[in-house]
DNA sequence: ATGGTAGGTCTCCTA
């Protein structure tokens, strides 16, 4: 079984990138984040005609926004709201097997890393602390949670620590409160399972003149598995190319591979 | 130290 997970950054405008996407990769299942498409007006018969017939959406206009696309049927397809808001950052839906796939776009943050100035920081932490008591629920359950989680936790997932260390997605106070997620579900970091040393990105920003030549990228999205599910873990990375395509998503598309169960 | 680009959409917000 194939996961892949995208940032997409609207999906209507990048319909035929992620087409591109399906046809090269043939994943079993697709999550995006950042559709940005109310759900009246997401592209449905597109992606029928590529093969996925079982869709979950949820978005909004403007903002936000996850879709859950699959080969397979999608049962108990579901969210909750977090921090006590109605908007479209959670997404989730049981496949045959029995295991459970949430996608997750977590806020961004702003730019002061201050909480007591910045709301939007603000959000995003209580965001984490959420996010740590729902996972002591699922640790001994069979769930995959990918997405666009807006936080690189190793010094090795951005292109320079110290230099990022005041930087939103990389100060301690948010890797700290990622590691306490992933310590409160026992999630296992799939690509860090298949690519446990070196500098790996899944985001590189639109302002940088030569994305590629300049490399200062951040791994900012993320596939995670429970302990039960952590020996089924096949092959696991980021589709860096991708970045490079025409009209590109600032995210990489990351893929993991489970053995079937 | 600063500003750089992109998408959606009602003039600026979010990333």
């Amino acid at each position: 079984m194939k996961i892949i997970t995208w940032n997409i950054n609207s999906v209507r405008l990048r319909l035929p990138l992620v087409l591109d996407l399906l046809a090269q990769q043939q994943p079993d299942i697709l999550c995006l984040q950042e559709t940005k498409c109310p759900d009246d007006h997401f592209p449905h018969d597109a992606f029928d005609e590529a093969g996925y017939a079982h869709r979950a959406i949820r978005g909004e206009k403007g903002y936000n926004g996850m879709a859950i696309l699959a080969r397979q049927p999608l049962y108990d397809i579901r969210h909750l709201n977090w921090v006590g808001r109605q908007d479209c950052r959670h997404l989730a839906a049981t496949l045959e097997n029995g295991i459970s796939i949430h996608n997750f776009y977590i806020p961004a943050g702003g730019d002061v890393p201050d909480p007591a100035t910045n709301d939007k920081f603000a959000h995003k932490l209580e965001f984490l602390k959420e996010l740590e008591e729902w996972s002591r629920d699922q640790a001994d359950q069979r769930a995959v949670l990918v997405g666009d989680l807006n936080i690189a936790p190793r010094d090795d997932d951005v292109w320079s620590h110290k230099q990022l260390l005041k930087i939103i997605s990389h100060t301690p106070v948010e890797t700290d409160g990622l590691n306490a997620v992933m310590a409160a579900g026992g999630w296992q970091d799939a690509v860090r399972q298949m690519i446990p040393e070196g500098l790996l990105y899944s985001w590189w920003s639109y302002r940088a003149r030569d994305w590629d030549a300049a490399d200062k990228g951040r791994r900012l999205d993320h596939i995670w598995v429970t302990t039960p599910l952590r020996d089924q873990i096949k092959a696991a990375t980021v589709l860096r190319e991708v970045r490079g395509w025409p009209q590109p998503s600032d995210h990489a598309p990351v893929v993991m591979e489970m053995q079937p169960s």
